[in-house]
DNA sequence: ATGGTTGATCGTCAA
């Protein structure tokens, strides 16, 4: 089985891309984040030809997140409870999507980014990665993994130039350590053995052109339960879809600022 | 400190 996170940065600007690359890299099941799109909004005709079953969560601003799958999509939850003070519970309940597809329950999460370190925002970033968490802790005896945007740098090699993140977010202690959490909980990254420095960046602001100078952040992440880990096989990094040139000369659009991440799974 | 680019939506916010 091969399956993949992606944060497309709105699915219907980007839905050739993306049925391109299932079909270039034989995906049975893709996780993807920033949908920007309401369920009834999501361009399902040829992903439903192409025999993919799509679960989502609904919202039309920045934070939706789906799962797209041809190995069944059972027993699908949406996001892990209301945000006390911070607005409308679909803002956190749009960020998760989880469902056994193929035997493996796998979440695709939208971690809130955090804008500046003394903003709201930040603590309600930290606090929902606690409750994610919590919940996380249900499922680590199941073949599990936690897939998405989750908008953390674990360590200075994860950002290009850890000098200019100084009092940024996606490099703070907490940050971290929430992240590392999930790893003392038994959950592993399982991408971080084959890849290494620079080459595992996942994301190139669109910004400054920083994709052409490898000027990334290593921040898309598949974090695996013990039982789901030992079944990795292989894993990179798409680093062709981030590539603006390479799509213009394809005849496509702009690239989504981030670059879709692989797993391989033995049987 | 600022600016640069992209998307949803159509003035402005979020990333």
């Amino acid at each position: 089985m091969r399956i993949a996170t992606w944060n497309v940065n709105s699915i219907r600007s980007r839905i050739d891309r993306v049925e391109a690359f299932l079909q270039r890299h034989d995906i049975d099941v893709l996780a993807v984040q920033e949908t920007k799109a309401k369920v009834d909004q999501l361009p399902l005709m040829g992903l439903e030809s192409m025999g993919y079953e799509v679960a989502a969560t609904g919202f039309s601003q920045w934070n939706g997140v789906a799962l797209i799958s041809r190995v069944g999509i059972e027993d699908v939850q949406v996001g892990f409870s209301e945000m006390p003070g911070f607005g409308d519970p679909l803002v956190s309940e749009a960020r998760a999507i989880g469902a056994v597809c193929g035997g493996v329950r796998i979440w695709s999460l939208y971690v809130p980014n955090g804008r500046k370190v003394d903003d709201p925002h930040y603590a309600y970033k930290l606090d929902w990665l606690g409750r994610l968490r919590t919940a996380a802790q249900q499922w680590r005896d199941e073949p599990t993994a936690l897939v998405g945007d989750w908008n953390i740098a674990p360590l200075d090699e994860d950002v290009f130039d850890i000098a200019q993140f100084k009092n940024s977010t996606h490099v703070t202690v907490p940050e971290r350590a929430a992240f590392n959490a999930f790893l003392e909980d038994g959950y592993a990254d399982v991408v971080r053995p084959h890849i290494s420095g620079d080459a595992g960046y996942t994301y190139w602001d669109y910004y400054r052109q920083r994709f052409e100078r490898n000027r990334g952040m290593r921040i898309d992440f598949v974090i695996g339960s013990p039982a789901f880990s030992d079944r990795v096989t292989g894993a990179f990094i798409d680093r062709d879809e981030r590539d603006p040139a390479l799509g213009k000369a394809n005849g496509l659009g702009s690239p989504s600022d981030h670059a879709p991440v692989i797993v391989n799974l033995s049987d």
